[in-house]
Formats: C-alpha cells, sequence, structure tokens
DNA sequence: GACTTTATATATCGAATTGATATTATGCAT
DNA sequence: ATGCATAATATCAATTCGATATATAAAGTC
C-alpha cells in the first residue's frame, strides 16, 4: 500500500484537500504512516489523472487555488480492491535502536540523551492519545480505535523495558579477566 | 542515520562484503532498520570513495570480484561524529495498521485474513528471538541485546492486544436507530 | 504600531530508498 | 539432468523523504 492508497482511503470520510491529508498524517496516522508534500500532492494528482478521485479548484485572491479532492466510484472499487492485499507489510526503521546497537562505542552521556530523547516522544505521544480519548474517540471507527490501541499498547511497552533496562547500556563490561 | 551510517557501524566489527552487510540487515537488524542491495552497494562505494572504509578486491574465476570492505580511522572517527546525534528518529511504516483503518470498507473475512498474517509474522519474528537467545546472545554487545530485548516485548504487547480486540473489527455496528 | 510566529495552502527538487531484476557460478538433492 | 538454494555483485525505474519556496491572514507579543 502506497501513499495514493491511503489518500484514496482517507477521502472515503468525505473531499479534502492535501494540506486536509497532511494534518491527518500529522495527527491520527503519525504514529504508524507518515508521508510529506512532496508524496501526498504528486499523489493527488495521479490519482485525478486516473479518475479515482475528481477535484473541484477554489479560486483564492493572491493565493494557488485551493484544491478540493473527492472519490469517485471507481475509486472507491479501486480503494477496495487495494484493501483486499491480505498480505500488508508493518515495517520499523528506528535510528533510535540502530544507534543502541552501537552503544559500546558511545559515551555514556551520549547514551543517557538519546535515551531520555526517546522517552520524551513517547510522552509526547501518550499526551496525544489521551487529547484523542477526550476530544474524538467517540465519533471514531472501529479500525481507527483498534490502531490507537495498538499503538498505545506498543508505545507502554516500550517504554517500560526501556526504563527497566536502560542502566545496562552504561555500565561498561566487567573486566575481561574475569570472564576469559 | 542512513545506510551508509549503519553499514559503517556495522564495519567495526570487522570487515565485510555487501552480501555479508544485507545477510545482517536480514537477521539481527531486520525488525527495526532494513536495506536492500540497491542501498547497501551505492553506500559502500561512496563510503570507499570518501576514504571511510577501505575496500579489498578478491578476484574470482567467471564471477565479479568479491569486494572486502574495512573501516579506517576516518570512517570511525566519522561514525563517532554521526553517533552523537542525540534525537535520531524511531519510524512506523504499517500497511496492516493503515489497511485496518479502513476495516469498515471491508468484508469480515478479508480482516481475518489481514490479522491472522500479522499474527503470522508475529509468530516468525518470535522464532527468530529464540533462536538468537540460543545461539548467539552470549556473544552480543548490551547493546544488540537491548535491542532484542526491545523488539521481544514490543511484538509480545501487539500480539496480544491483537488476540484480545480483534473481535471489535468485525463486529459491525450496531443498528443507528439505538444510538440516534 | 512594529515584529514574530502560526496557520492556510500549493508546489517543486535533489537525494535516498525500495523492490525487482539481471548475471554467473557452485553445490546439492530428486 | 533439472531445478533449487546459496554466493556475490550490480543496476534501474518508481517511490518517498526532507527541505525549501511562495504568498496571505490572523493572532500574539514587545
Amino acid at each position: 500500500m502506497d501513499v495514493k492508497t491511503v489518500c484514496l482511503g482517507m477521502l472515503t470520510d468525505g473531499p479534502a484537500s492535501g494540506y486536509d491529508l497532511k494534518k491527518q498524517f500529522e495527527s491520527t496516522f503519525s504514529h504508524f504512516f507518515s508521508a510529506g508534500y512532496g508524496s501526498i500532492y504528486p499523489a493527488l494528482s495521479s490519482l485525478a489523472e486516473s479518475g479515482l478521485v475528481s477535484c473541484e479548484e477554489i479560486p483564492q485572491e493572491g493565493k494557488p487555488d485551493r484544491k478540493v479532492y473527492a472519490i469517485t466510484d471507481e475509486g472507491r472499487a479501486r480503494l477496495l480492491e487495494a484493501l483486499r492485499d491480505t498480505r500488508p507489510c508493518h515495517k520499523i526503521r528506528s535510528e533510535f535502536l540502530a544507534t543502541i546497537c552501537f552503544a559500546h562505542l558511545m559515551p555514556p552521556e551520549d547514551i543517557e540523551a538519546v535515551v531520555d530523547h526517546r522517552l520524551d516522544e513517547i510522552a509526547e505521544f501518550q499526551e496525544m492519545v489521551r487529547h484523542f480519548e477526550r476530544e474524538c474517540l467517540s465519533e471514531w471507527h472501529e479500525g481507527l480505535r483498534f490502531v490507537l490501541g495498538v499503538g498505545k499498547t506498543v508505545t507502554g511497552a516500550m517504554e517500560t523495558y526501556i526504563k527497566e533496562n536502560r542502566h545496562k547500556l552504561t555500565q561498561r563490561p566487567a573486566a575481561k579477566a574475569l570472564s576469559g
């Protein structure tokens, strides 16, 4: 599933501009799928060109036209087809974990800083989750709730693991003489 | 941190070919950082060009030369510099969760298939973890052990959440008359 | 009142990455 | 003998990333 397909899916909730979709990528989708303008705008253009979305251009003074996209019947059909892929992948790209792999090459204070930063990001995510739970969870489809639940659970587990095991990263290994 | 930096880090454990590094991306690193030949070979060429690794070409009959790369002092210095970035990102790209977001557009049997597939992948990962724990955990740096621990914990939490909540995805919402 | 930041909104561009494919040889099993 | 797995390098189009440019309005701050 590429950015095009996710955009198509988002448009099933109603017409939206590229800017609107970007906001959704930054909020509800941020913890498991990201896309920048450099992916979204070309995706929408391409979808429009192949008739999967329609585009209404609303003229604005001084600014570029606001372009509101809506999914077409053909687009809806194509989306359902794409969703039938029963082997969607789930991939992590963690520069954090990659850094930790080389912790033995780093001074302890740098390791601490990296770990602290990850915990800060986790806290930030949890804050966002609480916000969603207060504000909009009740209006959401079950799928979105499930996805938020996964994020919350997984992130909580990671937080616990990091807090319980971080001390091992800064302990230098015992003198080799003892183990060899 | 890009593929180049990770390759540089892997080479601190000793000289290796692109093929060797690919195997490491497919085993120990697979659950948090992936890279294909299309990234690895250009990365190694570029590192060699800037003197961060040296390359010994071992001629072979009929096949292209085997190229064994080793990190240089300059490469080691550059790596340490790169590792000082205290804000390495941690990003998930999950076509699985994206699909689930649109579960309300899918027939229940497709949802079941998607969820089953994810659980299969999780089981496969856990099998790999057990293999590592049996075979090589004792020789690993603390960093790599920590990273494996994170993977194990996070994946276990995801598995539990999915098993406990998957039924909600196939329950169609109650008749609107009751809630409106 | 002047200044800065934030939000609205589209667009592009080079660089990095992905995923697939090509090539060639060896060894092993059926 | 035919196919399959492994070893090993390499390339390529398509996609994605991250940063930047452009332009205006509103809202906050000194």
